[in-house]
DNA sequence: ATGGTTGTTCAATATTCATAGAACTATCAT
DNA sequence: ATGATAGTTCTATGAATATTGAACAACCAT
């Protein structure tokens, strides 16, 4: 459900979009640069996402790097990631 | 994103579970018995799932028949059901 | 024709979710 | 120490969704 609930947004899905594209993690300024409107805005779309159990999070000094957790999608969504 | 809005939600979750379950289709009124609030409700549900294309509607005279629309299952969330 | 099912639509309300700005913490660089 | 960068939290507000009851339409059975 808090899956379903963290996908059906543009926001959200711009974001994992963004994050599937890289391939790599990306500092949370980066993976929403094109998605988001605020930075408030930004760190409720990323706690969604991370309470959902979609996204990784690692910090480094003031900066937090994302990425998509991949355990997540194979067992919940297997071949999802595919379809975007 | 109409998909993930439709699955979005817990009364659209259970119809969904017990259309999986049963593997055949059943009336609104079966499918939604334990999850839907209200007759008006429930149509207000299975219009969120038609239009999502999650489901097939059958009518025959004054009942509905409702079940799963296996190609937008597996075309978007391939593997999906088998984690219901 | 009347009454009983099955489902839809409408309007009102309630609830949930998204957005914005301001004040805040933490970390780095000078 | 000061300023800059990265992100969080809070409160308020707006927007989108969900729920309800009442009135309705379609179909069947008698």
């Amino acid at each position: 459900m808090k899956i379903f609930k963290a996908l059906a947004d543009d926001t959200r899905l711009g974001i994992i979009k963004n994050l599937y594209a890289s391939k790599e993690e990306m500092s949370c300024t980066e993976a929403g640069a094109d998605c988001v409107s605020s930075k408030s805005n930004a760190s409720y779309h990323f706690r969604t996402l991370r309470e959902a159990g979609l996204i990784k999070v690692r910090k480094e000094a003031q900066t937090k790097f994302v990425s998509l957790n991949k355990e997540t999608f194979d067992r919940f969504l297997p071949g999802f990631l595919d379809t975007l």
